[in-house]
DNA sequence: CGGTAACTTGACCGGGCGGTCAACATGTCT
DNA sequence: AGACATGTTGACCGCCCGGTCAAGTTACCG
């Protein structure tokens, strides 16, 4: 490889790495050359696809985060803290990274080193909920998929929520964990989000 | 007005609602115009905007089945039974009807039938809440708000899952009532998705 | 200091969208 | 029947996307 295209892909790596965190995964392929101050044509001959440009930039990152979120888990002693702490964690990550939120919520299955990242994570949460499972503090009936699923669907909305500066997001955390029955609730300390404030969430969530 | 324009209007109106139902409020303007049979520029004679599309053809339908499961839920003898068939009802909707879920989770405010449409849902969710507050069956922390916020992450990928034929999205429903903690977990009966099933739905999740 | 291989570029393809408007067609009313 | 108002149409605007590729440029090696 010439040096100037060694250069220009570290330029691109750097530019999406940027965009991938900032708008998370689905910026356009010719924003990122725009913002490399390179030619769309060049990130498709470095590159070729969105996949393998996502697989460079945010698998290692991704893995990192999730595992370590994942460690601390399962070196709590308390299976149901750590339960419970990798959820929210794994929440704060998807408020606050929308590149890392896309990890989970969108599948790219040509980004290999991504998917096996997924894989990974996927098999931790299962040795997560395994162990609160086992010593009774976690329903017996939710799954891994369970969590995958709601992390999903609560992806968008705690970053567009965390992108106007708010925690509010926070709050469907500690119903999920409490659930909505007030015999075992515990009180949230979050303020809830006023009609407007969430006027203006929904407005803007494209 | 003529009888031609009211024809088309007719047209028009029959397959906005239809593909406002089939594929949420964000469908294009020339595909509705198509499916009519008419030109593009037609519909925008008739009807200038989107939003007054919607409003002519979602604001009333959307209003008869909110309010119903509103009606219900406040006729219901017990307040937390009311209140978690009232949350039921609506996800059903939205699972089942991609234009209602849009009501709920998106916002247009040019459309000032469907505007109060949501106004008087969301005050007749503050009355269902405040009932159930009152006997003291449901956490005194939750408010309206953090129900639109539940609704609104929730509706997409329950209607994705729902065009699949599946269920899943009940468990969601199941665990945001009963919470996680076992002590007082009411076994759910829908089965989880696998994870290749969460796969297929992220993938195709736009 | 060549000359070749490696690389970059930007015009171009086909597709989408929302939106506008001059030219044409048609309903309606006398 | 005729003529005017009312409607319809589709080409066109500007913008975006992903993606390709011939022509031009640049790095590198001998």
């Amino acid at each position: 490889m010439r040096a100037d295209a060694q250069r220009n892909a570290v330029k691109l790596r750097e530019a999406a790495a940027d965009l991938f965190q900032e708008r998370g995964l689905q910026v356009s392929l010719k924003e990122i050359a725009r913002r490399a101050g390179v030619s769309h044509g060049t990130l498709y001959n470095l590159f070729g696809s969105r996949e393998a440009l996502i697989d460079e930039v945010i698998a290692d990152l991704a893995a990192t985060r999730l595992s370590a979120a994942a460690a601390r888990a399962l070196a709590s002693e308390d299976a149901w803290a750590g339960f419970a702490g990798y959820l929210t964690e794994v929440c704060e990550l998807q408020a606050t990274d929308p590149a890392l939120g896309d990890v989970l919520t969108r599948r790219f299955p040509d980004a290999s080193r991504l998917m096996a990242v997924c894989d990974n994570s996927y098999a931790a949460t299962e040795a997560i909920i395994a162990r609160a499972h086992q010593d009774g503090s976690l329903r017996p009936d939710f799954t891994a998929s369970d969590l995958l699923f709601f992390l999903a669907s609560h992806a968008p909305l705690a970053r567009a929520t965390a992108a106007t500066g708010s925690d509010a997001w926070r709050r469907q955390i500690t119903f999920m964990l409490d659930g909505l029955r007030a015999p075992t609730a515990v009180m949230v300390e979050v303020a809830a989000l006023s009609p407007e404030e969430i006027n203006r969430l929904l407005i803007q969530e494209s």
